[in-house]
RNA sequence: GCCGACGUGGCGGAACUGGCAUACGCUGCGGACUUAAAAUCCGCUGCCCCUAAAGGCUUGUGGGUUCAAAUCCCACCGUCGGCACCA
């Protein structure tokens, strides 16, 4: 017997659409419990297999904890801001909404068929303006506390996508979206300040997450505690200030290198005794490209500026040198360069031809020219040629020296962080517009709010980017009156990075939509955090570290969390690589939903593999999962046993055990073939028709179509009456009883010296007396022991029993 | 280079807190049903030796701890992810 998926599966469909089974009350005072999933990008490739195996496994965790009692609720909508749909219109002509609209509708269709419990009601879709008014609502916020700044910055431009990039988008000197190499350029954007965060987004307690993702965001953000020292420059009343995070070593200090492109440079360009030789260097890094300088390796290069710096310490005077080695953006853009205890300094003090002092004997009694070459960074050791701190250890000649410094006020302690100001203007079209207008008079005016949203235009725009935002050629939408003077006025033509538009949407999904307010404040409060939030590792440090972010900021709360437990599904490959369009390789989920039905796709996703670690993609396994979904309803639509066999009551209520412990754990795949072992048992015999009920109940979860058809079958032969029953996702969750569980006897394993010599069937509570009787007994360990000394006896209780004999 | 994860049959994978390695599924083989095929049902399926029994070997490699190691410790090899001249 072949069950009709196609069938049931259409008719419990529009069965819970029309009862609105997964409409959600959001004011219940049942418990809440806020199911969420990254809600996709809706691109012309429609749904593809990692959406499937992100969604149908949520989905039964999500119903799950329904059957639990919880008031689940689970929505979902569209990231449908992007380049891509952009890209389609400079390729098509099609207008990026209507690209947009016509995937979403498809999608839509697609995400029906899984058969989630998805409440449409709450559906949102970032590029409406009914979203993004309120993402534009989100930027005046963080503008009004200060946290949104505009200013001349180098940054990151992809010429290929005519667009700047936030770091988080640059992936080793190349664009994360096309592969283009990335350039340097100053250009006037748009920050928000997430550096004012740094500690906050830290502080991690209390998050369950996992712990790859949270050292990822810490490493992302990278503090480092130190001290700024100021050197006094030779003949030129001036001073240059360097961080480190190693001042212990400062008597080994022996020049100063700066980064081409810092502050210090820029400022001194033509006061530097050597400016001729200077400049012609900063010229010709300036030319080479991140890419370019990375392919050049290690290789130290640099120029004498003609200054120098003087250490106060020893009065040692350090040779200014600018390098590019040396990066403008970390601490303050100048290196103090011990050789003696820095591989680099090493190296540059090699290349250029000056002085290495040790300062620091290892623990080892070292004394070579550097510590322990191969090694940046050392953890102990004892100062030398050092003053007042020879003979300490390094760490407590750190906190000595600092204090010296600090008191005489030649330096003062700071914490940097790696972590950058999140840029977040784009020069294209198909995103949110940025609510400012720039007034000669006034300088930049946020849009009233009242005012919002500010529409994108749909008429008269190049798509084709120049390098400047396709707005700018839009007239009527630039020109516009001041809305602090009144007079005439421009507005500002770049849009908002995606990444705002998903920073905030697990906050729009609680609200009614018709009202006008970006989110209800009670409900809000209510039902935030996130109770489960699953999506791609992908995230990291991107759209989970600008939503915290920006979810502080708007709660006004530093401490507030967005997404209480986080979990991560792993990747589906095909043929161990990842699937794309440009590969060749991707594999349509439709076809196999249309041939097997959603509850058997949906479980063979969940039998693959555990889910943190994703699978590779393979035609065949399919089919015992459609063999497992016929033989569950066989045996459910099979004859009901009168009564159950001990065995298989006591193997029910292990498996209802099971299942509930591995839904929990996210194990899906050992709770299906806990399932399996179960039907097999009982396949030839059949069950009772409560065992059947409890049954059903487990497997619903995983497959709630056929579940529901089941219950509903179930339903009409007990009670003989066709009426309408409750859903079984409103039957509540079947509860093992533990008197079940326990057996009269068991297999005791015999071990020899530790190997298995043989097994034999045992009561339970037995005696280790009695084991170690039972066990001789055995033809296999009578061979094993046979003329040797028994040394002694191990015994596990209702396990195990091992005889060592030599 | 640094940080993190992982390595188990022909394949996907299972194994709680150190206690029966290979559950469950795929593939393959054999049988039943059938005029036949598909489907279904039943059985076998880590490797070596072997008619079989008994035995020996096996969780990337090498060592260690233990009565007992896939699991703990040390070293090495390999795969993947992140960061990377971060002062």
């Amino acid at each position: 017997m072949r069950y009709g998926a196609k069938k049931i599966e259409q008719k419990w469909q529009k069965i819970w659409e029309s009862k609105k089974l997964y409409e959600i009350d959001l004011n219940s005072k049942k418990p809440k419990f806020y199911c969420l999933v990254m809600f996709p990008y809706p691109s012309g490739d429609k749904l593809h297999i990692g959406h499937w195996y992100n969604f149908a496994p949520v989905d039964s965790y999500a119903r799950f904890m329904r059957m639990q009692g919880f008031n689940v609720f689970e929505p979902m909508g569209y990231d449908a801001f992007g380049l891509p749909a952009e890209n389609y219109a400079i390729k098509t002509g099609v207008a990026p909404k209507e690209s947009t609209e016509k995937n979403i509708s498809y999608m839509r269709q697609q995400l029906g068929r899984i058969g989630t419990m998805y409440d449409w009601s709450k559906e949102v879709n970032t590029s409406h303006p009914d979203y993004y008014k309120w993402t534009q609502w989100v930027f005046l916020e963080l503008f009004k506390k200060g946290l949104a700044y505009r200013k001349e910055a180098p940054v990151n431009w992809c010429g290929s996508c005519q667009t700047v990039l936030a770091n988080e988008q640059v992936k080793e000197g190349l664009c994360e979206r096309c592969d283009t190499t990335v350039i340097q350029k100053d250009l006037t954007q748009w920050f928000f300040k997430i550096t004012d965060y740094a500690e906050d987004l830290l502080n991690h307690r209390g998050l369950e997450w996992p712990e790859k993702t949270l050292a990822m965001q810490v490493h992302w953000i990278g503090r480092k505690e130190g001290i700024n020292i100021d050197y006094e420059i030779e003949g030129a009343d001036k001073k240059i200030s360097v961080f480190t995070t190693r001042p212990d070593t400062n008597f080994g200090a022996t020049f100063i290198v700066v980064a081409p492109d810092s502050l210090f440079v820029t400022e001194n360009l033509d006061v530097f005794p050597k400016k001729k030789e200077v400049k012609a260097y900063v010229d010709e890094t300036a030319k080479k490209t991140e890419l370019e300088r990375m392919s050049e390796g290690r290789k130290k290069t640099g120029v004498f500026t003609g200054w120098y710096a003087v250490n106060n310490l020893n009065g040692r005077k350090m040779p200014i040198y600018v390098g590019d080695f040396v990066l403008a953006t970390v601490g303050t853009g100048n290196v103090v360069g011990v050789p003696g205890h820095d591989l680099r300094d090493f190296e540059f003090a090699k290349a250029m031809g000056l002085d290495v002092i040790r300062v620091v004997i290892g623990p080892d009694g070292d004394k070579s020219e550097i510590t322990r070459p191969e090694q940046v960074q050392e953890e102990e050791g004892v100062m030398v040629n050092s003053d007042f701190l020879d003979g300490m250890n390094i760490h407590k000649a750190t906190v000595k020296i600092m204090d010296h410094l600090e008191e005489k006020g030649w330096g003062k302690r700071v914490v940097i962080y790696r972590l950058r100001d999140w840029l977040l203007s784009r020069q294209r079209y198909w995103g949110a517009p940025i609510p400012i207008v720039r007034c000669k008079k006034c300088g930049d005016v946020p849009v009233p709010e009242k005012d919002l949203p500010v529409l994108l235009p749909e008429k008269d725009v190049d798509y084709k980017p120049k390098g400047k935002a396709p707005l700018a050629s839009v007239d009527s939408f630039v020109k516009t009156k001041c809305p602090k003077c009144g007079g005439s006025a421009e507005r500002e033509v770049d849009t908002m990075d995606t990444f705002v538009d998903s920073s905030w949407y697990f906050l729009r999904y609680l609200d009614s939509h018709d009202e006008a307010r970006p989110f209800d404040p009670a409900i809000n409060k209510k039902w935030m955090p996130v109770d489960m939030y699953v999506g791609g590792p992908e995230h990291a440090c991107m759209h989970l570290l600008y939503a915290r972010f920006i979810h502080k900021a708007l709660m006004n709360d530093r401490k507030a969390e967005p997404f209480k437990r986080l979990v991560h599904q792993g990747l589906i490959t095909k043929d161990g690589a990842k699937m794309s369009k440009s590969k060749g390789n991707v594999v349509s989920p439709d076809e196999f939903v249309e041939k097997y039905g959603s509850d058997v796709f949906r479980m063979y996703m969940m039998f693959m593999g555990p889910f943190t670690e994703g699978g590779d993609w393979n035609d065949r396994g399919i089919t015992g999962i459609a063999r497992f979904a016929d033989r569950a309803w066989n045996l459910v639509a099979g004859k009901h046993a009168a009564k159950d066999t001990e065995e298989l009551t006591r193997r029910l209520h292990g498996t209802i055990k099971k299942v509930t412990e591995d839904i929990q754990a996210f194990h899906f795949n050992t709770a299906l073939a806990a399932m399996m072992e179960l039907v097999n048992l009982a396949y030839k015999d059949g069950m009772s028709l409560s065992a059947k009920k409890l049954f059903v109940q487990i497997l619903a979860p995983f497959a709630p179509h056929l579940a529901e058809e089941s219950w509903e079958y179930l339903y009409v032969i007990a009670s003989g009456a066709k009426q309408s029953i409750p859903s079984i996702f409103d039957a509540g969750w079947p509860k093992f009883d533990a008197k079940y569980l326990k057996a009269d006897t068991f297999e005791l394993v015999i071990q020899v010296n530790g190997k298995v010599r043989a097994r034999a069937k045992a009561d339970i509570g037995i005696s280790k007396e009695d084991a170690v009787k039972l066990a001789l007994q055995q033809a296999s360990v009578q061979v094993h022991t046979k003329d040797k000394k028994r040394l002694k006896e191990i015994f596990v209780p209702d396990k195990l029993v091992n005889i060592v004999v030599n």
